[in-house]
DNA sequence: TATACATATGTGTTTTTGCGCATATGTAGA
DNA sequence: TCTACATATGCGCAAAAACACATATGTATA
């Protein structure tokens, strides 16, 4: 794996990926949940427009913060393997927000989760 | 000391603070010199016009990561004490940051620094 | 191939952010 | 009090960001 030098900008950039708060929710529920989501779980998880979070997923990619991988008609997204201290740190840092602030959507996230027809062959997702 | 329970906001207020190359500057020094500094300090140390330094040390205080002391004509601006895990890894991170993209601040910092006339009464920075 | 579902994107609009200029406020010293 | 230095702020502008709406693209299945 190439070490790129990172740039002021890289780091500007996550700074600024997690300072909206559909994205940091984003990032806050991969921490938590470790598992991938795809774009529909979110949207119904944060009730927040499909494109809008099809948008704030693009930001989070661009700052390396996330990567997806496409199954089936679905996008899931997961956090990207770290690579550095300064990944480290952040990760830890939206860990520590406490749960508090994300009852709401952590219920929601398990219920959806806990939809998924793993059963059959059908792949993923529930209704 | 109270407790006072952050909300979603006080986090992303804290990300955003962060995701401005000036701001991230300043904090960036204020963590590696372990010193107060002045806003004509920084407005040299970083070449921005004093009004921007202004307010960016406002956005940074605004979202408590720096404090601000008055002493005869100049207000000295220093990291705001840690209280919590998040602040910590924010901390961590921003320290985590390499000299390398800092080293023409960093000299003239340390220049900067160096310049302060503490022999006589005159209390603090220098020409 | 036609349809439904999942995701992404083009476009226009509104909000937010950062900057420059001018100026106000605040402090110390002649 | 007048002046110089240090810092903060009101105002207008331009760029960036976030959103809504419509629509395109992509995939599976009947």
């Amino acid at each position: 794996m190439y070490n790129i030098e990172k740039e002021m900008d890289d780091y500007i950039k996550v700074f600024k990926a997690l300072s909206d708060m559909t994205r940091l929710k984003i990032m806050w529920l991969l921490l938590n949940i470790d598992e991938k989501v795809c774009v529909s779980e979110i949207v119904d998880v944060l009730e927040v427009y499909q494109y809008n979070v099809s948008r704030h997923l693009r930001i989070l990619k661009d700052a390396k913060l996330i990567n997806e991988v496409k199954e089936g008609k679905w996008v899931f997204y997961h956090l990207s393997p770290l690579e550095g201290e300064f990944g480290q740190f952040v990760h830890k840092a939206i860990c520590s927000i406490p749960e508090t602030e994300m009852t709401k959507e952590m219920t929601r996230c398990k219920v959806k989760l806990a939809l998924r027809t793993k059963d059959d062959d059908i792949p993923y997702p529930g209704t």
